[in-house]
DNA sequence: CTGAAAGCGCTTACAG
DNA sequence: CTGAAAGCGCTTACAG
C-alpha cells in the first residue's frame, strides 16, 4: 500500500476527542449535536492538516448505502451508449451518486458476470441496456426487487422499469414521409429481429406502407446479423437491388446500418448526395447530414434517455427506502423528427 | 432497503460452522486450509440456497484493496474518450478491476470534486485526462504517491505517469505530406494553445515547414477557443480567408475542428470530395473519409492508449503493494499515418 | 456538550 | 479439521 491515511480516529486521539464527536463533526451534524464552536473549529483544522479522507467505503459498510448506481452497456464506445451513459452520469452526479460502468459486448455471460459483481459491491441501483431476451441475472435483480431500470430494450413479459423510445411511432412517421415525397419500394433494413425494438419499428413501417395502400414486399426486407454487421450488410443491399431493381428507398432501422449502406451506395457509385434516392434513418452520428443531405432522422433522444432513467431508478430507490410498495414503470420518450422535403 | 441479502454469519449459523470456515471455502481456500470434503459441499450448496452475494465493501475495508479503478475524463461521450474509456475498462477487467467514470465537463472544479470522491470511495488508482494545466488535487495525488497515470494532456514539470501521442511526429508527417503533395500555403487551426499536446503539434508544423524552406506565416495560424469552438472557428476561418485568399491546404490540430471546418466547406461552397485544397488532420470519426476523400489523418492509437494507461496504472500498484520505490513513467503511442497522395 | 459501545460483513493471524 | 477474536473505519442509538 501507499499511503493508508488518517481516519476518525487518529483525529480523535489527537485532539482528545471520542470518534464520536469527530464524526459528527465532520459529517455536517456539529450544530444538531451542540458541539461547541471550538470543538468544530479545532475538528476542522485537524482534518485539514491530516489531509483526512473519509473513507466512503466504512461508511456504506455501515448504512447500507453505497451512492453508486452501476450501468452495463453493450459498449462504451457506441456513440448511441456513450452519450446516454454521459447523460446518465451527468444526472446521477446531481443527485450524489457515482457510476460504475462496465460493458457486457452484447455477451450474456459477461452480462451477467457484471451484474454479479456490481450486486457484490452494493451499487445501489443498476441501469441495463441488455442483450437478450429475458435472462437469469436480471431476473434474479427483479425478483430481489433490486432497483433497476432497463432501457433501449426490455422485456415485454417481465414487469421491470424500463425507458424506451416510441419506435413504432418514429418508425412510422419516418416511412410516412418517404411515401408522402413519392416513393413506393421502400426497402427496411434492420437487424437481430428478435428484439422487440426492432420488432416494433418494422411494424411501424409495415402499418405504415400497409395504410397508404402500398403493397408490403418481402423481397425489399433486409435482415443484417450484427455480428459482422459491416460485412453482411452487402450481401443484404446487394440481393436487394438484384430483386427489385427499381428500389426507390431506404429506411435504416439503426444508424449503424445507414452508415455502412452509405459506403456501400459510395463504392457502387450511387450519388445520395443528390435527392434521387430516398433515405430514412433511425438516429444518426456526427456528419451524417453532410453525407447524405436529404435523410429523414429519428434523432434518439439521448438526453431524455438518460434523465429519465435516472429518475425512474431513484424513485424506486427512495420508495423502497420509505418501505413503499414500488410498481415498475414505462416511460416512453419520444424521437427528434428531423425530415427533409 | 429491499433485501439485504445472507452474509457468511447467516451461512454459518444455518450450518453450524464458523465464519472463519465458511469464509475460507467460499474464498477458495478450502483445499488449502484443509477443509474437509464434505463441509465445503454443505458451504457451498447453502451460499447458492441463500443466493449469498460476498460484500465486496466489507472485503475492501478489511483488506483495503478495492479492485476498482476510477477514470475521469472531460466527456464521456466524445469519440475519442469514450474509445478510450472502452479499452480502458476491457483491460482493467481482464486483471479483475472494475471501473468507476466521471467526467470533469473539462471544469477544473469538477475535475478536483471527483479526484476526491474517487479517493474516498477508494478506488486502487486513478487515470486521468486532465483539464488544466496542474492543479491541486491532481499534485496531492502525486505527492502521496497515489496510484495515477495521466493521458491525451499532462504536465512537463510533473514527474507523474503519462501515456502521450508522439504529438510532434505525427504532426510533422501530416504536414511534410502536404508539403510533398505540393501545398506552400498550408494553415493550422489549433485550439488551447496552453495545453502542451497543441503546443507538440504546432512545433512540428512550425519545423516541417521551416526545413522545407517554406515561411511560416503567422496569419495562417488559427486559435480557436475551445469554449463555443462551432462558432468560433467560423471566425477563424474567415479570418484567414481574408488574410491569405490563396491558403491551399488546411492542418487540423484534432479532428473536432476538421468537423466543423467541413461543414463550413460546405456552407461557402468550397468542394472538399475532390482533391483540390489540402487537408490534414489529427484523428478522425466516423464518415471523415466520405466526407474527405483526399484528407490525411494521423488516427489516435485509442487501442494502444487504454492498454498502456491500464499496464502503467496496475505497474504502480503492484509496485507499491511489494513495497518497491516507483519510478513514473513516460508511455508514447505511436499514432496510425494514414495518408492520401 | 461529549463519550463508550455495538455493529455493518468481511479476513486473518492465532490457537487448539 | 475447525473456531474465537480482533480489526478494517465508519455511524448511531444510548447514556450521562
Amino acid at each position: 500500500m501507499f499511503q493508508m491515511g488518517a481516519s476518525l480516529k487518529d483525529i480523535a486521539e489527537r485532539l482528545n476527542l471520542s470518534k464520536t464527536t469527530v464524526s459528527w463533526v465532520l459529517s455536517g451534524q456539529g450544530d444538531a449535536k451542540g458541539i461547541s464552536e471550538m470543538t468544530q473549529q479545532r475538528v476542522i483544522q485537524c482534518a485539514q492538516e491530516l489531509s483526512y479522507h473519509p473513507n466512503l467505503l466504512a461508511r456504506s459498510l455501515n448504512t447500507g448505502v453505497s451512492k453508486t448506481i452501476g450501468l452495463i452497456l453493450p459498449s462504451i464506445s457506441d456513440s448511441f451508449y456513450a452519450h446516454v451513459a454521459n447523460e446518465i452520469e451527468y444526472e446521477a452526479k446531481k443527485e450524489g451518486y457515482s457510476l460504475m460502468i462496465a460493458s457486457s459486448n452484447a455477451e450474456i455471460e459477461r452480462e451477467n458476470a457484471m451484474i454479479r459483481l456490481f450486486r457484490s459491491k452494493k451499487v445501489d441501483g443498476m441501469v441495463i441496456a441488455p442483450t437478450k431476451i429475458s435472462d437469469r441475472e436480471i431476473v434474479a435483480l427483479a425478483n430481489d426487487r433490486y432497483p433497476l431500470v432497463l432501457f433501449d430494450r426490455y422485456f415485454p413479459d417481465l414487469n421491470i422499469n424500463h425507458v424506451i423510445i416510441d419506435n413504432e411511432k418514429s418508425s412510422s412517421m419516418l416511412v410516412r414521409h418517404l411515401v408522402e415525397k413519392g416513393y413506393r419500394k421502400i426497402a427496411l433494413i434492420t437487424t437481430n429481429p428478435h428484439l422487440f425494438t426492432m420488432n416494433k419499428r418494422r411494424e411501424g413501417y409495415v402499418n405504415t406502407l400497409s395504410d397508404a395502400g402500398i403493397h408490403v414486399d418481402p423481397n425489399l426486407y433486409g435482415e443484417v446479423p450484427y455480428i459482422n454487421y459491416k460485412e453482411n450488410i452487402k450481401t443484404t443491399l446487394d440481393r436487394i437491388f438484384e430483386t427489385v431493381p427499381d428500389v426507390d428507398a431506404f429506411f435504416f432501422a439503426t444508424h449503424i446500418l445507414a452508415i455502412e449502406a452509405f459506403q456501400y451506395f459510395h463504392d457502387k457509385g450511387i450519388d445520395i448526395s443528390k435527392g434521387g434516392i430516398g433515405l430514412a434513418s433511425m438516429h444518426s452520428e456526427t456528419l451524417f447530414r453532410m453525407v447524405a443531405p436529404y435523410i429523414d432522422i429519428a434523432h434518439f433522444p439521448v438526453k431524455g434517455i438518460g434523465k429519465s432513467t435516472v429518475q425512474v431508478l431513484l424513485g424506486q430507490i427512495k420508495a423502497q427506502e420509505a418501505g413503499q410498495e414500488y410498481v415498475p414503470q414505462e416511460v416512453v420518450v419520444p424521437c427528434l423528427l428531423d425530415l427533409v422535403d
